[in-house]
DNA sequence: TGCTATGTAGGAATGATTCCTGTCTAGTGA
DNA sequence: TCACTAGACAGGAATCATTCCTACATAGCA
């Protein structure tokens, strides 16, 4: 979703995170995609108008967009880490073909628990759960529709 | 769980993954531990009997492994990867203080669907839930004492 | 406007993982 | 038992996402 730069100030300063050029393009950036860009994608793009940035400042500003709570890290596998700035609770569908991440909100997969004879004195405090599987359009290049699961 | 070199090969030869004191060792090391170990980890177990071992080989073989469906590669936030030799379809109990990774079996977990109308046209192969908190101990020693999900 | 804590840029460092290459060996057929 | 060969192993180099270091710049406050 496009924000304007007084929206993404105001979170900033709800969230107690100055705010600086860099760090609203980077956040600009990864709330206008609809994709879980990975740092390096989020560098690219925001270079184009900004062509100092750094990678640095983009790895560092990502860490304090996700300690304040503005953004939520993904990881799949050991691939690169992607980023979300969907920081409500919610959970990922993976296509195995292609690597897309869809969100998936659902109110029944935000109650889940564990049977308490497993839990072991833990004090659970959220899951998150991942999909796999293939996507129409790789199911189309002949990925996936073999048997699931090997 | 202790298993035999005779059980380690018949279990080799089932899936047709040739047979090499290497890889018995490396596959007994990840079956005889409750936790999940790391690449690392095991490489130092298992070179206390095979000083020659390589890091290298435990890649190689680990790779191997998990091809023939013999060990699961289990990843948590941007932490390096660890091992289970545990391949039956279970989801994992995270302690966000220690790292510990405790396995969960229960059939209701194995049974999640995504609501359709979110699906996307998406084959759906499988599944896996994380649940995060904290474990006993780190409870005790103040971690996790604060709201949940700040 | 000036001060200072904090952010930024750029380059170096880190470290898990993968790649490369020469040597070795498990498994097979004779 | 022996020789052959595809595949496995060891060791070192390479990769590459991420983090660390440091000097300079700037947001936000007084």
């Amino acid at each position: 979703m496009k924000l304007d730069s007084q929206e993404i100030e105001a979170r900033f300063r709800r969230h107690a995170v100055r705010v600086t050029r860099q760090r609203a393009a980077i956040y600009a950036a990864l709330a206008d995609s609809t994709s879980h860009p990975t740092a390096e994608d989020l560098y690219r793009t925001v270079k184009r108008e900004h062509p100092m940035m750094s990678r640095n400042t983009v790895y560092y500003t990502l860490g304090v967009l996700r300690q304040a709570g503005l953004v939520q890290e993904v990881n799949v596998g050991h691939e690169v880490a992607r980023f979300d700035g969907n920081v409500t609770v919610h959970h990922h569908l993976i296509c195995l073909g292609c690597g897309q991440i869809v969100d998936v909100m659902d109110d029944g997969l935000n109650h889940l628990a564990i049977p308490s004879r497993q839990a072991r004195g833990f004090q659970v405090l959220g899951h998150r759960v991942e999909f796999h599987g293939y996507c129409a359009d790789c199911q189309q290049a002949g990925l996936g529709a073999m048997e699931p699961r090997g």
